[in-house]
DNA sequence: TAGTGGTCTAGACCACCGT
DNA sequence: CGGTGGTCTAGACCACTAC
């Protein structure tokens, strides 16, 4: 154990956090009080503070102290992209439709664009082992330089369709996932004979300046997906 | 604009990064350099490339240098409680059972114990303006100075039933999710009539040591749950 | 006024990487 | 070897809080 010296002080306190010799809303031991019990300088133990705040275990108020936070204990992360999860990945995909469409007063809405603006709708099966697993339908709202060549939209993934125009980084993305039963036109899609769930998941993406650039709707055979989270 | 001088380097950066004039894989300049650039020392140009790498946007090669990373598309941050959601939260709920039982196979085998453990089995109906509408097990490992008051479960989520006994702290959790169509007994359950899709909600709560403390399922009418994701 | 955290400096030594 | 990032020091000044 040759650990820097700030990964020591920060694991000394989150154990007295974890064994509640420090509970929520505690004040934990000034910087200078820290300094002197580790023999050590103030930035080093203002780093091993940082690591504390930045994990969630404490917060800070300037004049009065370092506390003990609160656990979120409601907080998950959560990987997905349409074309894997965690019992399933998508190897074929079939382009149903491309097109220009004007959007629905929904649509419109949900995109905040008005009724008259070009939207381009792009309808897919995504398939398993020669099955269709999900239906997909993405709009986009159109810009120059959106490269609409079917080769590249075939096969992307919403945030790779946005990435020939766009930095990655820009981009804010809001996921909504419901489940529900399958209309009759997707019924046909999926191959659906009997009673089955589909887990239908939207994507939102959200240029830099939190304008609306798209709207994704994936409808999942409930047998096919499963999504995984995990705490912090 | 009186931002620290570490907050402003990140920011030049972070734009330099948005507007792709650094692409992943692209070294940043060196810590030396930016301290000229800057005019600033070292430890505030390391603080900024800290923010930086904490968000996703660098990670740095000891010896080589800081090098823009490949953004993370598919990473999303999930509030998840299973008694509020963004369309619905639960106003009263039912205890239709607490009891001991020895696991099944499958059970002792998701909690990773023998089938001579006990177990404490809870069962619950979620209400909302008088409807039922989830249905939720729950199974906990025994263990000493574990409130098996009713009063005290009966309401309880699932981090607040441990919460008790065990640091929030150092509790990890996971979630699966997915979409099912309801069996007769929870058809009953929770009133329905017509096809409806259920969306299931797995959760695994492990100690500090990473061993199962219990598993929480809880069945959710597909027309009373909506999660949502955000992107980072 | 004394104590707290927030920012910042100008050094230092180290381990690691490339030439 | 020189350049890189990783760790750490011993100061400094500031704004804020509490008394």
């Amino acid at each position: 154990m040759s650990n820097p010296v700030y990964i020591k002080i920060a694991e000394e306190i989150k154990n007295k956090i974890n064994r509640a010799e420090l509970k929520p809303g505690d004040a934990i031991a000034s910087e200078a009080a820290l300094c002197k019990e580790f023999g050590t300088s103030r930035m080093t133990v203002r780093k091993s503070l940082a690591i504390l705040a930045n994990e969630g275990y404490i917060y800070s108020i300037p004049g009065k102290g370092n506390f003990v936070r609160k656990p979120q204990h409601n907080k998950y992360i959560l990987y997905y992209d349409e074309m894997n999860n965690a019992i399933n990945s998508v190897d074929k995909t079939k382009l149903l439709e491309v097109n220009i469409i004007m959007p629905d007063e929904k649509l419109a809405d949900e995109l905040q664009i008005t009724r008259n603006k070009n939207v381009i709708m792009i309808r897919r099966l995504f398939y398993t082992d020669g099955d269709p697993v999900a239906y997909d339908v993405k709009y986009l709202i159109y810009r120059k330089g959106m490269p609409i060549v079917e080769k590249e939209i075939e096969h992307a993934t919403f945030t790779e369709m946005i990435s020939g125009s766009t930095s990655l980084f820009a981009i804010k993305k809001e996921l909504t996932i419901y489940a529900r039963t399958p209309d009759e036109d997707i019924k046909r899609y999926l191959n659906i004979y009997n009673e089955l769930a589909l887990m239908v998941v939207e994507q939102k993406l959200y240029n830099s300046e939190d304008k609306p650039m798209g709207l994704g709707i994936t409808y999942f055979r409930g047998d096919y997906i499963k999504l995984q989270g995990i705490s912090q």
